[in-house]
DNA sequence: GAACTTCTGTAAGCTAGCCGACAGACTGCT
DNA sequence: AGCAGTCTGTCGGCTAGCTTACAGAAGTTC
């Protein structure tokens, strides 16, 4: 978690203002068009900021774990978003009232704010990523960036996810999905459960995504690699 | 220009710092990896972010005209950027180094720095929009969104602009930006004069954009609309 | 354990866009 | 004017992924 990264005395002084929540799939943490009520800074879940348009088609434009925080824009001094932010991976997240967190955090300059002044980068870096990649990588490198990405997010090596929620992520129709997670399943790299997806061969993963995956975990990694570990 | 936006006594305080230059197709205003040494304020040029694969392959990530600055990154006290940053459509820019530009006016706290601050929310929002329209939207709607967003942002109704650039930002091949071109053009949207296109109908070909037009224009309309013309 | 719902795999037909190639149109240089 | 280089339009074969549909498997509810 980011906040692990900060002074311990730092950590302290915040305490009183953060609390922690479980959150289940799908519970929303940002929706499009409302005021941003808290930031977030997930532990062991994961969540995924989604661009809906208006037939309702989605697209995944960033994913979030314990390397960030949800809730950037009220960083920005901004506070709404255009994209819905959700549990993609149930787990513990800690929050703070975004009113809180632009007095304590921003504006009293805490150490934690230029942290998260590089994940904004970090952040907006992976975002145009994601813009090219979308347009340009076949769905079965994309899965498998997008696992292996999941996968650097959670404890363990499975997970729970199903091909609808995939294709949301993604982009693409369900079948899509189904089709390219067959085809990892039948190279040994991933097993599914009924709506639990195991990663057997991570390495494998990793060859068959594409670039971007090096490429976004490169921006988290140069910015808080010494400093945040999983 | 966003310059114009800020009281007079403070643009009377930047202009020691400022420079004029006139910019050229392709010139580069930030390469991917290297320092940012300067931030632009286009007037009458418009710029183009793009991220570059491997393989050569680009997709544009963002556009830039009159309504920003090139080299956001700077204002996120970063030094490098992952996409190029680069001229697409001639003309005239103010600039401000890397280094007076934290000083003078992120660290001196000038109106300009809140106003900057408006205009990386909208620039992080037209990034997550432009990474959902590259996966879902087609060409002949990617094409007239872009042509209509550029045409905002230039003086008259035509510019420079050939097939290749343009099979370049939509990040698709060059043949199929011909053929959406040649419809466009048999629908009497454009004209198109070895390398020179002409906006013949500009609500036609805000007919034909993607809803992603609306989206983004709106992102700048609801934090500039009052305050900036161009 | 029976009925129901949800999730996954698959298939056939279709379309947008890729890819490579090429010819004609225009521009610029000499 | 002539030549070379650049830009645009088009074509034919090809492929990824869309679309719709459906059947079976795995959970869920009563």
């Amino acid at each position: 978690m980011l906040l692990e990264a900060v002074p311990e005395a730092e950590r302290r002084r915040l305490a009183p203002f953060l609390e922690t929540v479980t959150l289940d799939l799908k519970d929303v943490m940002v929706e499009p068009g409302e005021p941003i009520r808290y930031v977030y800074f997930p532990s062991g879940a994961v969540a995924s900021s989604v661009y809906t348009m208006r037939d309702g088609s989605t697209v995944e434009t960033a994913i979030t774990g314990f390397e960030g925080i949800v809730g950037v824009q009220v960083w920005l001094r901004e506070s709404v978003a255009v994209t819905r932010t959700f549990v993609q991976v149930p787990g513990e997240c800690m929050r703070m009232r975004s009113d809180t967190f632009l007095s304590e955090v921003v504006d009293a300059k805490s150490p934690l704010n230029d942290l998260i002044c590089e994940y904004v980068n970090a952040y907006l870096s992976l975002t145009a990523i994601t813009a090219a990649c979308n347009r340009i990588h076949r769905i079965e490198e994309r899965l498998c960036r997008w696992l292996k990405m999941v996968h650097n997010r959670v404890e363990g090596d499975s997970f729970p996810v199903r091909h609808e929620f995939l294709a949301y992520m993604l982009g693409v129709h369900r079948p899509s999905v189904s089709i390219a997670a067959a085809m990892l399943r039948k190279a040994g790299l991933i097993r599914y459960d009924y709506g639990r997806l195991t990663v057997l061969d991570a390495k494998g993963l990793e060859a068959g995504a594409c670039e971007c995956y090096t490429a976004m975990e490169l921006e988290f990694e140069r910015r808080f690699g010494k400093r945040l570990r999983k």
